[in-house]
DNA sequence: TTGTACGCGTTATCAT
DNA sequence: ATGATAACGCGTACAA
């Protein structure tokens, strides 16, 4: 059946004229080889192209030095920067990172988990933040996991997340540094990972004193664009909006330019959210970042300890990034 | 080291009360077992939590029903949507899609494709538009292969790409219709997939008799803005503006706006590329696009039929997706 | 320093 | 219908 045979140890083994275990030697750096060995071996594999099978190696070490990551759908940019920033981490340590993407749906999700399980993988991260904790609760118990993004209570996974409260006080200070009172706030479609986001701030910006009116901001710009417009319509217009979607900011920019509204001078807009590339066109929005490259630094750092010693207690770590001060916040109009 | 052990057929085995072979035979489908047998496996199988080895399935049956993916950068929405079409298709067909990313140089994406073969995927799609025909012309020689997006002359790979010929015909069609005749053209950098297209457009649209003006667009919306902004400082201005990425749809609608010249009515906008999810906020671009999901399509197709059949010719596939009229593109200022 | 032999989990072949 | 057994490619004790 196969037209092509990919060439084993025994096949360099043989071009080279010594045993295989002398060309696992040499492959794994294990035992002593004679110079001479060595070299023979080396032209053998350049010669052969040989590359290591990985599945018998698993078989026989084991573990696969695989890692996956699983996501929820690949075309959210969030999850493509996850994907490319934890591939870096892995890479570096020695670890394949192998991506799988759900269907939009838990079910296509934890058929994916499926295949990364059969792939026995050395650990996991999971990106999504809607398959239910119950779907990996018994994966976790046995297999290093790291939850990005969203609470995972009652499972034995490393977690992850945003400090939504600490997030939400930045802003209220940030907010009332400018004077700001009355604020517009797009909140995004409550999930495992928005929920607690969105809870924080419609509880802490209230408790703060600032007068709050919430839309609802949706899964892309177009709905973005509709809560803004609807938030723009309340009288008193607010002089702040909020959002926590890159989406959600970029469309308040858009319609206050299409609007004639002076960013920061009549309306000022601040993001909870990474801005994607290329959004910071005519000016630089000010946040407090989501930052995909501090999630999964943290993910990995959990991971790793968690490979070495698979008995380790799981540990929540809240990431937080401070104010980036960009050019869409000014004091409030008086 | 493993504080876990997976459950084997063996251990299934044994708690069924059955020898492992019909074990192996109620997973596979292959031979026969009796009723009571199968009953008593499953049964065992799902209370061990069992979950087949891929790699000891791989190294018996000398494949692995893994398909590998290579993209350049995970975080451009084009490859986001390429990996998420894919999957669906290598899962329809019993196949696990294993996506890898690069790090935007061609070191770090020879050592993504360098996991996949270790992976021993039984196929390979390339999705980089960069990678050099030569880095993988030896690997494509032996494993069914397919390039998106791109030439790949010289290699036994397959190829699936846009007709960018055509493709400049419609558009130049389009444009004719509607009495344009002063054209602003937002290019991409040239790359192995950009080039053709950039220089289809360069070449027929001149040759159609329309008076051309070249920006070049850059990578990002940012770069896009300023393309768009350069055609626009022309006198006279272009009376439409045809773009080779979204970003630069996106930028001419925005600049438009933010200028007070009315979009269709005064210019036109003619997308060459698939605009992102969310992108249609005020009006539907009208583009000649370059699908994914067709790619996608077409791609697996090709793959597909050289795994049945690895002595095929290669062959390369021009797909083209006729205009889609949006509201961006209307009758010449006269 | 080198070679031999066994095991990893699975499938397929051959008896029974 | 079922059970025993030989591969698959690799790492590693163990013997030489």
């Amino acid at each position: 059946m196969p037209l092509y045979r990919n060439p084993t140890i025994i096949d360099v083994a043989q071009a080279a004229g010594v045993s295989k275990s002398v060309v696992s030697r040499v492959l794994t750096g294990n035992g002593q080889v004679s110079a001479q060995s060595r070299r023979k071996v080396q032209q053998a594999i350049a010669k052969l192209g040989y590359s290591s099978n990985a599945a018998a190696q698993a078989l026989a070490l084991g573990r696969t030095r695989n890692i996956g990551l699983l996501v929820r759908r690949s075309t959210a940019p969030f999850y493509g920067r996850l994907m490319f920033n934890l591939q870096e981490h892995a890479a570096r340590a020695g670890y394949r990172m192998i991506a799988v993407t759900g269907n939009l749906d838990n079910a296509s999700e934890s058929r994916a988990l499926q295949t990364l399980l059969e792939l026995r993988v050395d650990g996991l991260v999971i990106g999504s933040g809607n398959l239910p904790t119950e779907e990996f609760r018994v994966i976790a118990a046995n297999l290093p996991t790291v939850v990005v993004g969203r609470p995972a209570e009652g499972s034995n996974a490393d977690v992850v997340r945003i400090d939504a409260v600490r997030q939400a006080h930045e802003a209220a200070r940030v907010l009332r540094a400018n004077g700001h009172h009355r604020i517009g706030f797009i909140q995004v479609p409550d999930s495992l990972s928005a929920a607690p986001r969105n809870r924080a701030l419609r509880s802490i910006l209230p408790e703060a004193g600032f007068d709050l009116t919430v839309a609802e901001g949706g899964y892309d710009l177009h709905e973005a664009v509709l809560a803004v417009r609807a938030l723009l319509a309340e009288a008193p217009r607010p002089t702040a909006i909020i959002s926590l979607s890159a989406d959600g900011a970029w469309a308040a920019l858009r319609e206050a330019e299409v609007r004639g509204i002076a960013v920061a001078a009549e309306l000022s807009v601040l993001s909870l959210d990474q801005p994607d590339d290329g959004y910071a066109v005519t000016r630089e929005i000010t946040s407090i970042p989501q930052s995909s490259g501090e999630l999964a630094a943290q993910a990995w750092a959990l991971l790793s300890a968690r490979l070495e010693n698979p008995a380790r207690e799981p540990r929540e770590v809240l990431v937080f990034s401070p104010v980036h001060h960009g050019s869409t916040v000014g004091p409030a109009q008086s």
